[in-house]
DNA sequence: ACTCTGATTGTTCGC
DNA sequence: GCGAACAATCAGAGT
């Protein structure tokens, strides 16, 4: 436990930050990217509803080494994150 | 010092 | 356009 989103209202949410440095991608958005081609293609007809909740049970599928690729993407995406990190404590101090 | 929560990221789909 | 499940995540805030 630590984050239970039950009912956490999580939707869009607002930044507070002055310069709201964006985090990075998470390698959930990099994996999605790929399978929403992938698993829509396998599934041709399945709603959200379906390859929604399906992605997610294959994501967790997929081995370490399956989502290094996608993890990869994310640590690439972090560091671009960082980039704003930087000018984010730059500007807002 | 340690922990936690909040904020964020992107997809799909329908209305 | 947005909201909502799906998952990751990271950083800052609070105790």
């Amino acid at each position: 436990m630590s984050a239970p989103r039950e009912a956490k209202k999580r939707t869009t949410r607002r930044k507070k930050d002055p310069n709201a440095p964006k985090r990075a991608l998470s390698a959930y958005m990099f994996f999605a990217n790929e399978n929403r081609d992938i698993v829509r293609a396998e599934n041709p007809g399945v709603t959200f509803g379906q390859v929604g909740r399906l992605l997610g049970d294959k994501w967790k599928a997929l081995t370490d080494e399956e989502k290094q690729p996608y993890e990869a993407k994310h640590a690439a995406d972090k560091k671009r994150y960082e980039s704003e990190k930087e000018l984010y404590n730059a500007t807002k101090a």
